[in-house]
DNA sequence: CGGTTTTGACCCGCGC
DNA sequence: GCGCGGGTCAAAACCG
C-alpha cells in the first residue's frame, strides 16, 4: 500500500531515514541565523519530548530530502490510558507501537493512509511529564505532496478508520486542549529554502506540497492553554525562545479550517520554528 | 473483502 | 565493542 511510500528509503535505511531526518530537521531548525546563535539549550520542561525534535542537531548527517515535522501537544480531559491519538482531518494508519522508556505510556506509529505514497507520518505519545497531555508528531518529506483534501479523508477515514475515529471521538471532548509544535526539516544545503522559509511564516504555508503542514498548522494553531506551555512557555520565557516554537491566535481562517477538523479542541497551542520567540495565548 | 490494528522481531544509531 | 533505545517491518487478527 504504502510502497511508495518506502521505495523512498531502502530497507537498510529505513529506520535511519526517519531517524536521521528527525535529526536533520533538527539541526536546520535550530539552526536558523537567529536561532542558532548563543541559543540556549531547550528548556527542560514539559517539553523534554519536543527539545529532542525541534533542538538537537546533528550535523553529521548529510541532506538527502527535507523532512518537516510538526509536533502536537495536547491537553487530554480525562486521563484514560488507551487515548486514541485525535484526528487531524487524515487518514492514519497505525504501524507500531513502542514502550517509551521513561514514560509510562507507549508511542504508537502512524502512517498517513489518505493517498498512496503520502510520505507523512506521526507519532503519537503521553507526554511522560504530564499523562494529561498528548504529544503527537507529524512528519513529511519535503518534496511528498500532501493529500489534497484532508477533509475528504477525513470522512472517508471516519468510515474505515476507527483510529480515527477514535481520535475525533477523544478530540471533541469539551475541556481538551491541543499543543501544537510543528518543525520542519531539510537538506542542509537548502537554508534559504522557499519553501522551508514559509514555514516560518504561517501567512505563506500554503504550497502545495506543504498544504499539509500549512492546514497541520493552521489546525493547530489555536490558541491553548497549555500546562505545559505554560510553565515552560510563560514560566520559561527566554529559556522557551530556543524551542523554536510558537503560539499563534487562531484566526476565522482558521477556525474554518478547523471547522472541517471538527474534533480539534477548543484550545491548542502550536509550536513553531521561528527566529521570535515564542507566544502564549490563552483562551 | 479491503483496510486497519496488534505485536514480535529486526535494524541501526548512539552512548558508555 | 556492546548494550540500549527507538523506529519500522511484516504477518496475523480484527473490523465494518
Amino acid at each position: 500500500m504504502d510502497s511508495t511510500f518506502f521505495n523512498s528509503s531502502n530497507s537498510n535505511s529505513r529506520s535511519k531515514q526517519f531517524m536521521s531526518d528527525q535529526e536533520e530537521n533538527d539541526n536546520t531548525t535550530s539552526s536558523t541565523p537567529e536561532n542558532s546563535s548563543g541559543s540556549p539549550p531547550p528548556p527542560s520542561t514539559n517539553f523534554s519530548d519536543f527539545s529532542k525534535i525541534t533542538s538537537t542537531s546533528s550535523p553529521k548527517k548529510s541532506a538527502r530530502r527535507a523532512i518537516q515535522k510538526r509536533v502536537v501537544s495536547i491537553p487530554i480531559k480525562g486521563d484514560n490510558s488507551n487515548t486514541p491519538p485525535p484526528s487531524d482531518s487524515w487518514a492514519w494508519r497505525k504501524y507500531g507501537q513502542k514502550p517509551i522508556k521513561g514514560s509510562p505510556y507507549p508511542r504508537g506509529y502512524y502512517r498517513c493512509s489518505s493517498s498512496k505514497g503520502c510520505p507523512a507520518r506521526k507519532q503519537v505519545e503521553r507526554s511522560r511529564v504530564d499523562p494529561s497531555m498528548l504529544v503527537i508528531t507529524y512528519s513529511s518529506e519535503h518534496n511528498h505532496p500532501w493529500p489534497a483534501s484532508r477533509n475528504h479523508h477525513n470522512h472517508h477515514q471516519s468510515n474505515s478508520s476507527s483510529s480515527a475515529a477514535a481520535a475525533a471521538a477523544v478530540t471533541n471532548k469539551p475541556g481538551s486542549a491541543k499543543t501544537v509544535a510543528l518543525e520542519a526539516q531539510q537538506p542542509e544545503h537548502q537554508d534559504h529554502d522557499p519553501t522551508f522559509a514559509d514555514l516560518n511564516d504561517e501567512s505563506l504555508i500554503t504550497h502545495d506540497e506543504f498544504g499539509w503542514f500549512a492546514d497541520m498548522e493552521t489546525t493547530s494553531s489555536t490558541v491553548l492553554e497549555s500546562p505545559i506551555f505554560t510553565e515552560s512557555g510563560c514560566a520559561g520565557g527566554a529559556d522557551s525562545a530556543d524551542m523554536a516554537a510558537m503560539v499563534f491566535p487562531m484566526g476565522e481562517e482558521d477556525e474554518s479550517l478547523f471547522a472541517d477538523l471538527g474534533e480539534l479542541p477548543e484550545c491548542s497551542l502550536v509550536f513553531r520554528h521561528r527566529e521570535v520567540g515564542p507566544q502564549v495565548q490563552i483562551c
